[in-house]
DNA sequence: AAAATATGCAACCAAGGGGTTGCGCGACTA
DNA sequence: TAGTCGCGCAACCCCTTGGTTGCATATTTT
């Protein structure tokens, strides 16, 4: 059990963007919309907040970016919908930090006895 | 099981700084180091990356903004360590996300049948 | 065909972020 | 007492971000 592995300075940069992502107030509301809402268009999203339809599209597109939202054409309409494999992967980091952490608190005790 | 409550936008805004805080490369290198090195100084820490020892200062200064990471003075040196709390926070954050989505599906299965 | 709807694109703007350098000051060390 | 070490503070810089408005374009709807 434990002893986790290292955690890589590649794996770092492909995890700070996906915080980053998630790092928005307005950004956590559009998941949370998605996630329990299914997917909805742009305009049925922008309604939700207090921002224009431009800043939701710009949000959405950071989404995208980091992988945790996909969109595709219907119409004249664009449709989003949570993506919930990337938000997999950021719980996996954080794990992998605490059990790092764990692992310095067992080996201090450790060395202690 | 599951039936997750509804995230609050008071929980919206407590978690996008937590997040916003993770959201960068150095910060979570330096919380890799606090993690599994110990308590360190900032000159020490600083040694570790590419950048001046004033940048990491104000890395820090952004994760203990965010709860993540403490400080305290010995002698002239500023020591800080890691702050396992805050990121429990972010790890329950993350699960009632994704348990939304698993209620969602959830009921759109119960729908269909 | 005309009107309404949903979106895309571009320009622009203010504020914040990540970085630097320079300097001053308190705390150890020789 | 000098020097060195570790930090803090402040000013400055450039680029990114989150937001806006205005207009063009494609797709329905009437």
């Amino acid at each position: 059990m434990s002893r986790a592995d290292a955690i890589s300075p590649a794996r770092l940069k492909d995890a700070a963007p996906l915080f980053a992502a998630l790092g928005d107030a307005t950004r956590l509301g559009l998941l949370v919309s998605l996630c329990s809402g299914g997917p909805l268009s742009v305009t049925r999203l922008s309604s939700k907040f207090a921002v224009s339809r431009q800043a939701i599209t710009k949000h959405l597109d950071v989404l995208s970016e980091a992988g945790l939202v996909r969109s595709s054409r219907q119409g004249r309409e664009r449709i989003w919908e949570f993506e919930p494999k990337r938000l997999e992967d950021a719980h996996q980091y954080l794990e992998r930090l605490s059990r790092q952490w764990d692992d310095a608190l067992d080996r201090l005790k450790a060395f202690v006895e």
